[in-house]
DNA sequence: ATTCTAACA
DNA sequence: TGTTAGAA
């Protein structure tokens, strides 16, 4: 599976990303209502974020505080995009742990030592955000 | 236990 | 934005 795809994978209830990005489920509902994200629903209506979305968040947050309002952010910022549900993987590429919508710590250790190291080998131009606020959970 | 929506002494 | 009630 290409990296490109797996970072669009939804895969996070909204508690874990409040973790990942220390904004409140509150300004995570916000920013969505607002258009800056579109996680997709369960069949539970439950909200799954990619890590593309925590990404987003995590600029969204850093906008915020250089005083910027939503219109700003939006034109900062491109289109939000939804994420892949891993219901629409074909089942070659549905790792089990993608496939399960019932994260444990241990697997979210797992992913998020991934995308760091993914990060490592993608000479990505936004500075990687994301790098700073993930490395904070292996201490 | 978690998350969702709607509403505001 | 926070917080809370009531439902899923």
């Amino acid at each position: 599976m290409s990296d490109d795809v797996r970072r669009n994978l939804a895969l996070f209830p909204i508690g874990i990303v409040q973790k990942l990005t220390e904004l409140s489920a509150r300004q995570i509902r916000y920013y969505e209502q607002q258009g800056l994200i579109q996680p997709i629903r369960t069949k539970g209506n439950q909200r799954l974020f990619s890590f593309r979305d925590v990404e987003r968040l995590l600029e969204i947050k850093k906008l915020i505080d250089q005083g910027l309002n939503i219109a700003g952010i939006k034109k900062a910022l491109g289109p939000a995009e939804k994420p892949t549900d891993v219901e629409d993987l074909p089942k070659e590429e549905r790792l089990a742990v993608e496939g399960n919508r019932n994260l444990t710590d241990r697997d979210l250790h797992e992913l998020l030592k991934k995308e760091l190291i993914a990060q490592l080998e993608r000479p990505g131009r936004p500075a990687s955000l994301i790098q700073g606020e993930l490395s904070r959970f292996f201490r």
